[in-house]
DNA sequence: AAAGATTGAAATTTCAATCTTG
DNA sequence: CAAGATTGAAATTTCAATCTTT
């Protein structure tokens, strides 16, 4: 019964093991990042995505740009709202719908954020080399795009 | 201001946050294809490290390995005793010290498991060729080197 | 009926405190 | 006191059921 043989990357499992199991150390590096700066590292990519796309956003967009529950988005976002970094407002068009919108002061705390995630980069440094970082980069975006 | 930035890959927090984003994209296929053989992905996850090193672990070890809290551990491996996949035993060496061993029903389901994910294989070749799987791979090992 | 969001319950994970052994 | 594990409480996420609007 060879049970040791899980080893390298022959099957294609195997490389979606180690791309879950990298991401658990990305997101604790990430969250151990922030927590001086009172946020989760879930509350700040709510914060991320509303900024990237000018500051709001539907409930339910922001679920998939997430890749979580529905039920969960509300929540996160019944959180940031009592720390009013986020609001929540009516969609005009749609009355069902519900945007959450970026506060002035979500985006500050969405830049303080940034700023201390950007202080792990010298880690990152020592282990891959900028041609390295993009290849790798290239190929996580690749991810997602048949099944996701 | 600037809100539109965070796109390439220039900075190695962005490279940090694309391996969170694609380790949750693994997790939910992996978690899926394992939907119908009664076991999450965490679960399987102990009964792999189990099997790789032959059958048995003390809890501490599997933590570090898993990458999650100790106490998270213990429970995980409460339910899984429950099930009868996985068995305590005392250390004889050291006796704070408590190994999970996997048990002949555990060591099936392992390999039920390790059937299903083999499932999802397909789906990985569209996203990739085996050249670009094996750089991936290569990349992927070298995250948690320094700082791990 | 279908889409969008919310609610309450359950599962999972983490944190702090505690217990036992070295 | 250190190390290894466990417990109970709290935070996070998911699931099923429900509500409103289309």
């Amino acid at each position: 019964m060879r049970d040791n043989q899980v080893a390298a990357s022959e099957s294609a499992v195997d490389l979606l093991l180690a791309l879950a199991h990298s991401g658990k150390i990305a997101e604790a590096r990430l969250d151990s990042a922030l927590e001086n700066s009172g946020l989760s590292l879930a509350r700040w990519f709510v914060l991320q995505h509303l900024a990237q796309v000018g500051g709001s956003l539907p409930l339910g967009q922001l679920g998939e740009r997430l890749a979580c529950a529905k039920s969960n988005v509300t929540q996160l976002v019944d959180r940031l709202e009592a720390d009013r970094l986020v609001e929540r407002v009516h969609d005009a068009g749609d009355r069902r719908s519900v945007l959450a919108q970026l506060t002035p002061e979500g985006r500050r705390r969405y830049h303080d954020g940034l700023r201390a995630l950007n202080a792990v980069e010298e880690e990152l440094r020592e282990e891959y080399s900028p041609e390295e970082r993009r290849q790798l980069d290239r190929l996580l975006r690749r991810l997602g795009r048949h099944t996701g």
